[in-house]
DNA sequence: AGCTTAAGTAAAGTAAGCTTTACTTAATGA
DNA sequence: TCATTAAGTAAAGCTTACTTTACTTAAGCT
């Protein structure tokens, strides 16, 4: 599944180190998320949806 | 994380096996998600949501 | 050159999602 | 009364999500 972390990252000037801690987890489960090495849970999903403002749909793309 | 599956399977007259093998998933994953035992997979949900044509917002919803 | 920061990665462990098998309960109906 | 069907539940086992620790690489800066 695809998302578009890396660019909302960006937009904010966030590091992942930054996006982790606002969605309390760690660094390297941002990471391997951004890297397509896992899914988030969807409990996780709905976390970043809100942090960012936008739909799970918005965020993460079904492959 | 509560739900609208049970809802949404009695507006279309479908047994928890029946949504279970319209989303390859188990029975007893249908029953535990829909009795808030856990939450589904993120690739879980978007099934639902595609199956029901719904957004994951409009079935899953954050405590 | 040396330091710092961000990103990538890996191994070992815990927790959560999901399967299979199997038993139970309640409702329906022949 | 007996059989059937839907829902609920539970144990054991596997897979995936996530943590912690730790090492590596590349870029920017002094």
């Amino acid at each position: 599944m695809k998302n578009r972390l890396k660019v909302l990252r960006a937009e904010r000037d966030w590091t992942q180190a930054d996006l982790a801690e606002k969605l309390d987890v760690s660094r390297q489960t941002i990471n391997a998320i951004e890297k397509g090495k896992f899914d988030p849970s969807l409990p996780l999903a709905f976390k970043a949806a809100r942090l960012f403002g936008l739909t799970i749909e918005d965020i993460f793309l079904e492959e």
